[in-house]
DNA sequence: TGAATTTTATGCAAGATGGTACAAAATGAT
DNA sequence: ATCATTTTGTACCATCTTGCATAAAATTCA
């Protein structure tokens, strides 16, 4: 174990990153202070500051974060041996389970970055890699059984999907409604693909 | 006609309304400041306070104007006498050019009233109000042809997929790509439903 | 024990922001 | 021509915001 000079620091990185996310999540980027920030971290500015730079750069800390935390709730279900559509209901299950947590409902990307992307090219960039890398994972799983030249259409079709459940829940929209909705889009997307 | 007292203005209220919506459209309610809002309008703060009140105020009427403007821009495609196939399909191309238009790509209300939502309820119910609003006046549409209990699950579809369109649009998606995939969407929903 | 190093905490500075007060300007009524 | 009325434009204020400077605290190494 390497024992690293100087104060130790006092905050979890992980969990402080966590926490931003959720002040983005709540506020949006522009409304979110960094005295809120540093509050719901636990940190003082000057902390902040040294660990994840200006504000800009913490948001696109806690958008990354909150897209690996994103792909990470719904990959088990996209891993499955079971059939496609399972899968897919099962990834689209635990999407709305993740976007019904925290402080606020909806997705940190998909419904603040919106606002800013047109602004910041870095934070457009960072939605425009999120819905795509989300795509990449669904075609990944869609190609073990579709034709060829469905799995992107169908993939799109998909994130679409996913983007609606996001937004929707934002506007307050209950799970089990969501949860239908899914059940619904998966439905018909494969008996139009398959 | 009734000659009105004292100094007259020198903006037309519609115009300006419309410039504040774009102000907001660009930069989301919290990052849109009063001296660009006010720029944008050709007005100076005091006017705009006499005008439409407080920021919140001024946001709240841009979103209902740009609900009104979204309104007016999709309805003559609904309001045909052809095939539900082809209302739909003039419905999202109408609203793919609508939220084109301007400075950014996106709509005013589902890409900027999310980041806003949770710390405001009236911004909420803007929110809130705009989707159901829109998804009624889509029912409308689809009760004239489809069976009694599948129009509130088509309407609730075809909504879902115009806020995806909303957002990826946003997100830089080219109109070509959003029409196509509007156009299978739509493909998919009716071969399910009918 | 003392020097070096890293983090924490208080506080500050420059600038932006929302909102308003007040006088000047432009119009209709008398 | 003068007054009442409404809008405009300048200037201002109090507050908040981002970002940083600096000193105190906590830890490792010699």
């Amino acid at each position: 174990m390497i024992a690293r000079r100087g104060r130790p620091p006092a905050y979890d990185r992980e969990a402080a990153l966590m926490a931003i996310a959720e002040a983005f999540r709540l506020r949006g980027y522009a409304a979110a202070s960094l005295d809120e920030i540093a509050r719901a971290a636990g940190m003082n500015r000057p902390s902040l500051f040294a660990a994840f730079g200006n504000k800009k750069a913490m948001y696109l800390a806690a958008l990354e974060d909150y897209r690996r935390r994103m792909e990470q709730a719904v990959s088990p279900a996209l891993a499955g041996e079971g059939p496609l559509g399972d899968a897919l209901t099962g990834f689209f299950d635990a999407a709305i389970g993740f976007y019904g947590e925290g402080a606020a409902p909806g997705c940190l990307v998909l419904c603040t970055a919106t606002a800013e992307a047109p602004a910041d090219e870095e934070i457009a960039a960072a939605l425009a890699d999120t819905i795509s890398g989300i795509e990449a994972q669904l075609a990944a799983r869609i190609a073990r059984e579709a034709a060829e030249c469905e799995v992107a259409g169908l993939a799109q079709l998909m994130v679409s999907v996913l983007i609606c459940i996001a937004v929707q829940a934002r506007a307050g929209a209950d799970e089990a409604a969501l949860k239908s909705f899914a059940r619904a889009s998966v439905a018909a997307a494969l008996r139009q693909a398959l």
